[in-house]
DNA sequence: CCACGGTGGTAGA
DNA sequence: TCTACCACCGTGG
């Protein structure tokens, strides 16, 4: 089920599961018809819908989410989700790199392998992968374009990585 | 600055 | 299985 998710940068859109958001995807003409735009949301999913747009609200404003929807990983495997786990800790402001986010999961030596839980991670922005940076303070690199992972640091307190 | 080797996990064949 | 990717990281020119 998808629903679209208005907000100050742009319109997102959003797919649901059962058990929840499942995945978000970044505002793209080409992601959300008029057709989805104006589409009435089904009345079971509209409470996931408002925490969803809550929550992204509240990111984009550089604040803590009160309340984040359910959200479904099972898309991804144990130690995707273990990554993706891991990543939600991370406070707005604050960033990790690859290589400590690694050793916060036990696997020291998996460190491009985060890479790829990353790069694979469904749920961005919420799940905040624009928050790990390579080693030095390098951008290293993001699925939905390193202009997103340079506002979003930069909405976040980060003014040096502004485009 | 660049090149390279050691890495673990994933997708595809 | 085997293979070829990688949003990495340290070391060494």
């Amino acid at each position: 089920m998808k629903a679209p998710i208005a907000t100050s940068e742009g319109i997102f859109l959003a797919e649901f599961s059962e058990e929840g958001l499942c995945f978000l995807h970044f505002p793209k003409a080409s992601e959300v018809s008029a057709k989805e735009e104006t589409a009435e949301v089904p009345a079971t999913l509209r409470p996931w819908v408002k925490l969803t747009t809550a929550a992204l609200k509240a990111v984009l404003a550089g604040r803590v989410p009160t309340e984040f929807p359910p959200l479904d990983l099972s898309a991804g495997t144990k130690f995707q989700q273990s990554v993706w786990r891991q990543m939600l800790k991370i406070a707005p402001g604050k960033t990790k790199s690859y290589g400590e986010i690694a050793k916060a999961i036990g696997k020291p030596a998996a460190v491009r392998a985060v890479g790829g839980a990353c790069g694979a991670n469904p749920i961005p922005v919420l799940v905040p992968c624009h928050r790990i940076l390579a080693a030095g303070g390098k951008l290293g690199g993001f699925s939905g374009g390193l202009d997103w992972k340079r506002r979003l640091l930069a909405i976040e307190g980060h003014a040096q990585y502004q485009a």
